[in-house]
DNA sequence: CCACAATATGGAGACTGTCTCCGTTTTAGC
DNA sequence: GCTAAAACGGAGACAGTCTCCATATTGTGG
């Protein structure tokens, strides 16, 4: 990659960022663009869809995602504390930009996604944290990891809609209590 | 009302139904003023925003959800089959048009949205059949009306969002397992 | 039954956002 | 430095939303 090129996407992308955090993941791309000091052109070549750009974004918290369900596993906490905690945190990161966390249940089984590979990434964390509890006994038989995982983007989503901003916790007592061993 | 407004009142919803279906709550407005054979001015006037529209649609199904409500709680079926049966015919009925779910998931908190009322007959609706089973000791104690709808809703929104035509069953599965008294 | 005030109509067009094309500029290797 | 390849940017085509107002339709009181 040529080093304005490679100059020109990093500008993108710290706007987009920066964007996304103020407006959601719906602002006007060409604004971006604009901001970012560089043609409508040049922004759709980096990224040739939203999709794309929310993609690239995602990178960072993929990882930190990631380490949160591995964190959550280590505390060696009891299941409905280690499982809410780890649900709120995933909320938390996924939620950082409106409109983002219904962009992902999209992207989640739709393999032909740009942001698929990175869905996966956080349903594997969601697996480890779920196979773990699983192993010791402390979920209802037949819990699937996908769908849990499905349920609590799902509750993202509705916070993430929602006018009123929504305590969560709450809406993930039911589904913690839904997969915990009774 | 004038007798021309009200029949174009009426073409426009019938346009709207139709094209909704086809195509989801997200199609273009002035198509359906042109299929619909009047101009975009007037379907402006009778509905001032897309919401309106889909809120006018809605009267239809919160009908359906209200009987299905009170036929679910005239079956006396035990909870969890309950439970599921409501669940399912309240998700059928709210994604019969592609993206209404979401938007059903943004109104039900927002009192300024036109659809607020509507998702509030729903919520009664969802709130006779938790009372119901509440009364006869069969739930959980602390299970919110309110938040088993936008849980449901949630559910009903990843589905519809879903590339993949998804399963609700074992979504709702995990709900009706964290509700239920254990 | 008809005139006319009240009401409703429709479509031209302003505006915003998406996305492409291509003449011009920048880069990197020789 | 020269040059081919790579990248740029912005004009503009296109699509959707929404408004304004000259024109047409309605129904009512005389």
């Amino acid at each position: 990659m040529r080093a304005d090129a490679r100059r020109n996407y990093d500008k993108i992308l710290a706007t987009a960022r920066i964007v996304f955090t103020e407006r959601g993941t719906d602002s006007s791309l060409d604004e971006i663009a604009k901001r970012a000091g560089v043609g409508p052109g040049t922004l759709y070549r980096h990224f040739p869809t939203r999709e794309a750009l929310v993609d690239a974004l995602m990178q960072d918290w993929t990882d930190r995602v990631s380490a949160d369900a591995d964190a959550a596993i280590a505390t060696g906490q009891p299941a409905r504390e280690m499982l809410l905690g780890w649900f709120e945190h995933f909320i938390d990161h996924i939620t950082l930009h409106r409109g983002a966390a219904s962009k992902i249940c999209a992207a989640m089984d739709d393999p032909a996604s740009p942001m698929y590979r990175k869905c996966r990434v956080m349903g594997d964390a969601n697996r480890r944290v779920i196979d773990h509890l699983d192993a010791e006994g402390e979920l209802r038989p037949g819990v699937d990891a996908a769908n849990v995982m499905r349920l609590v983007s799902g509750v993202a989503s509705v916070a993430d809609t929602s006018h009123a901003d929504l305590d969560v916790r709450p809406m993930l007592e039911v589904v913690v209590d839904g997969i915990v061993r009774a």
